[in-house]
DNA sequence: ATGATTGGTTTACAAAAGTAAATCAACAAG
DNA sequence: CTTGTTGATTTACTTTTGTAAACCAATCAT
């Protein structure tokens, strides 16, 4: 079966920290140490195995390593986006935000904004 | 670190053949190896660990088991869009049509049907 | 130079997920 | 009764993911 989910929840930890700016390994380790409890080694492992699967890059500053998300947060929230809207939603937008709504999900902000956002849509589509 | 999605792309092929309606065993092995390729054991065990892991149950029918859904569709499909908010959007549903205007993903039909929805939303609100 | 510190790599192991062959039990047909 | 079929279970193997201990190489401080 084809995965679904361009990254794992880990990743995504991972990812958060790079979209942020880059970081060396040490950087991350610090930082996820702190907020997750991972282990310098598990770190270094996730770094490793994203790496090598392309998920990021690294340019290296003397011998340390520096490393970069190679994916846009946009390209993966835009992939991860369609990919449920087509297993859960028969690929359509509005039977999302009908479910929100259908289950109070929606506050009266959410409605204001989402106005705002058709109207400018609307109005680049022109 | 937590699952991020409630059903994996293999479990969500096997739901939506039980969304439909209730089958048997082998009812979802004609279906499965015909849609998707699977064999009957591929079929059988995705079938039994989906049990173990109570995401299904079934009724006998004298020596044959009945299986149907024991999610509702519309359950996993808010926690799973809930879940991709969080992770992908800050939680803002605004974030996610926005994000979807502005790689041109959202058609004139779709604003027409989400004004529609935004409508019916606040009329429900009142 | 030498021992501690820092940055990084190797190796490992368990759980989950994907995939399926082989086997078994009950029943139907001859 | 034997046997082929049908429905179901057992067993098994691989890949991916989560998690980390051990180990090594370079640099720094004494």
């Amino acid at each position: 079966m084809e995965k679904q989910a361009v990254l794992s929840a880990s990743e995504w930890q991972v990812m958060q920290q790079l979209w942020k700016r880059p970081h060396t390994l040490m950087e991350l380790v610090a930082v996820l140490e702190k907020d997750i409890g991972w282990s310098k080694s598990t770190v270094a492992t996730m770094v490793r195995r994203m790496e090598e699967k392309g998920i990021i890059s690294y340019t290296e500053q003397g011998r340390t390593k520096v490393f970069s998300p190679a994916l846009s947060r946009e390209d993966v929230a835009a992939r991860e986006t369609n990919s449920l809207l087509r297993r859960a939603y028969n690929g359509s937008i509005g039977m999302l935000v009908n479910a929100m709504a259908q289950r109070n999900d929606l506050t009266k902000e959410d409605i204001e904004e989402l106005y705002e956002i058709l109207r400018k849509a609307e109005e680049d589509a022109k």
